[in-house]
DNA sequence: GGACGGATAGACTACCCAGTCTATTTTCGA
DNA sequence: TCGAAAATAGACTGGGTAGTCTATCCGTCC
């Protein structure tokens, strides 16, 4: 294609890291002189590139993926695991992007029904299941108790999240990430999956 | 104001009723034109009632807000208690009215943000305010352990629909409602915060 | 029967937007 | 330096929307 990809000069890069922000900010109702304004480029430059605003959507979805993907670092104990996942999971799905990204995504999910699932399968999807494949690992070794290592990842995760992002999609406060929170959450979910007292 | 309020014959009925469903398939975006056709209503009919399209919206917000609010029966035991709260929780939220009042909530949070404020603060918070009250109270009577009872109940909200509401937001799927998923989270809650054993 | 209030249809204003087209200028490599 | 490819500004099409205004229509109550 172009020959320039990495750096952020050539007119496409310019175009895709406007078109980021300016979804983020605005949501796809943004329009496109907008997007083509903030890149500083001409709109005609920008229908050279995609061929339609849907079609810049789409790419801009497809590079946002890798921003909440979060991956899983099974060196320690599964407390200091998951204390560091847990962490990494909040810290990215509630940053200003990760929650620009659900909030776009949920309310795009009618009009871009493929683009959604793909979002969310290759997003916290994939994040879920790393979790569950760690988590069924730790079942197996007798560090936690034997259980469906996919619902125990739901339950972790939802855990994790569920009402700050509300909360973030809200209010817009960013005093979300409470460091206790984590260790709180973390706490409740081995006391609910500890593995059996050996004592009957 | 309206000498009949509760039958939906008045034009007045008829528009909240249209602009409600409106709404709710379509998000804000639907046109006005759309809303007074549904209600089978001429536009300036609409104006005579309300003076703006943002006004029509905040009135249908305010009533949807009773559709997400589940109440406690605090009746059985602990268990069965919770049992029928989360059977209540998510087929309240995950019905078609609560995830689509959920999405255009979230879609629309920046552009009313006091709106978004009010309806989550009376609809969910509400919700899990109560929860909280009774978990307290169980916790007070020794049945769970002592805990934050706000903590708790953000747990289990959390883990009823976190994941089940992202299917539905982005599947349109509706076998969500698993009469399984329930018990699994009850259970999975309820060792979490067993009361401490006696015997230590 | 007449008057009045609410409902109606539809024209109309004043915007905004996606996407196309054209003519001109800039850039950059051979 | 020259020529081709890419970028640019701006007009233009076709369409949609919120909200206003006007003239007509209908039912109800006096």
């Amino acid at each position: 294609m172009s020959p320039e990809l990495d750096p952020p000069h050539g007119p496409r890069e310019r175009l895709l890291a406007a078109a980021c922000e300016a979804f983020r900010e605005e949501g796809y109702q943004v329009s496109i002189d907008r997007i083509a304004a903030r890149a500083q480029v001409a709109r005609q430059t920008l229908y050279n590139h995609f061929h339609s605003k849907d079609a810049l959507f789409g790419e801009v979805v497809r590079h946002s993926i890798q921003s909440v993907l979060v991956t899983l670092d099974g060196d320690g104990d599964v407390r200091a695991t998951l204390l560091a996942f847990g962490d990494a999971y909040r810290t990215r799905l509630l940053s200003p992007e990760g929650l620009a990204i659900f909030r776009t995504m949920v309310a795009e999910a009618p009009r871009f029904p493929e683009l959604a699932k793909q979002f969310f399968r290759q997003g916290p999807h994939t994040t879920r299941k790393r979790l569950a494949k760690y988590l069924a690992q730790a079942m197996e070794a007798g560090e936690l108790r034997k259980d469906d290592p996919d619902f125990a990842a739901e339950m972790l995760t939802a855990a994790l999240i569920d009402l700050d992002r509300l909360r973030g999609l809200i209010n817009l406060q960013t005093d979300l990430l409470k460091p206790t929170k984590t260790a709180q959450v973390v706490n409740c979910f081995l006391r609910a999956f500890a593995p059996e007292k050996d004592t009957p």
